[in-house]
DNA sequence: CGCAAGGTTGGACTAAAGTCCAATTTTCGG
DNA sequence: CCGAAAATTGGACTTTAGTCCAACCTTGCG
């Protein structure tokens, strides 16, 4: 039935902590998979696995900022909790800023642990479902040819046919080729559906001057 | 050249805070405007004038965060800058999660303030852009006729005249006549435009079954 | 060199959309 | 009940878009 049952990652210095938060999630049927230091996650974790990620902010080598601040600059989103007993505001609010969806503090009362958690996993659910379709679509326009691409962006615009033709120097019976082509490869039979993936992927329209 | 010059609206209730606060913000040539407490401010802001909040976490009577949450209530967006002296993180984390764009400790240093400020300057510039822009939008929207308007969620999901005629009942025709007046009042002149601007609106195509 | 892919164009239509002018029919509030 | 707004339909076209089949360049690569 799931294929990757979603992973509650930890990544914490204290093996003491490691333990009880694994028996904690594991209590509440969850799936932890535990890590000692920021760098062993970032080395061997596999963005396409979905997942949250709990995060102490105190450890040596990567703090838990910079771990954060390592993935996002690779891209990755997993959702963060930042789990922390010495922490300070200033600190959660830069946490906060750069999109974790949760800022705890230890003792950490194990209700809202499951609680944040459970929202993480939420979270990046539907963000991986928005992410797979954006892969659908790039992939589609990935498949389109320079003239076809060109053509995409002016039919965006709204423009006809026929000024398209003019502005790219060519007749008007090539554009509905390579228009007629274009809506194939992408997948739709009208210029609403047409425009609705395209402001979904961010294919901005040629401007118009 | 500008009608309304941003505004900082400081609450707090201490009025040596208020004093200091406002002779920064004069001598950064930024207009500040005091409130002595929550409700105050409550009463008398217009959310039409543009500007950002500066506003103390612990106060009588309502508390920083609660005049947060009063403000989402009634839809008033402003940035908001919390300056607190004894916060903690939950709070900070509560604040940051419905929306706040900074969370700053008392002392705070001049730059930081300043810093934070124009930031939500920025941002509430381009709110209010982008608010005027959907005001419009929806202005428009609203002197569509029922009928118009159900045309109009068909043409949305890419449905032919001829099939939202079948849908709605009645003759192409008609369709044809409604979907020139809906163009016309949208004013837009293509499909990719009017698909644009509900996009930007929120306008949901009908579900095609 | 020869082939494949991309780009271009023609011809000949079919279908879909939009337009102008007119004319009923409903609907709804005062 | 009356009038205005909304909804509906016809007729007669003009424009646009899309389709099928075919053909002719150009370019890059094995």
């Amino acid at each position: 039935m799931t294929p990757h049952p979603p992973t509650v990652f930890i990544v914490d210095d204290d093996l003491s902590v490691l333990k009880g938060l694994t028996r904690l999630l594991r209590s509440a049927k969850l799936n932890p998979v535990t890590f000692a230091s920021p760098q062993e996650f970032l080395d061997r974790h596999d963005p396409t696995q979905p997942g949250c990620l709990v995060l102490d902010v105190a450890m040596p080598g990567l703090d838990g900022l910079q771990l954060q601040q390592a993935l996002i600059t690779r891209g990755c989103e997993i959702p963060i909790i930042f789990l922390t007993g010495h922490g300070d505001i200033p600190m959660s609010v830069r946490a906060m800023k750069r999109g974790a969806i949760d800022f705890l503090t230890k003792p950490v009362r194990d209700e809202d642990l499951l609680k944040a958690i459970r929202a993480a996993l939420v979270a990046d659910q539907s963000r991986r479902q928005a992410q797979a379709e954006l892969a659908g679509i790039r992939h589609r326009l990935a498949t389109l040819t320079t003239r076809e691409r060109e053509v995409l962006e002016h039919v965006l615009a709204g423009q006809l046919n026929k000024q398209i033709a003019e502005d790219l120097g060519i007749v008007e019976k090539t554009i509905k080729v390579h228009r007629g082509r274009m809506m194939e490869k992408m997948g739709v039979t009208s210029v609403a559906e047409l425009v609705h993936l395209c402001e979904l992927a961010g294919v901005k329209a040629i401007s118009i001057r």
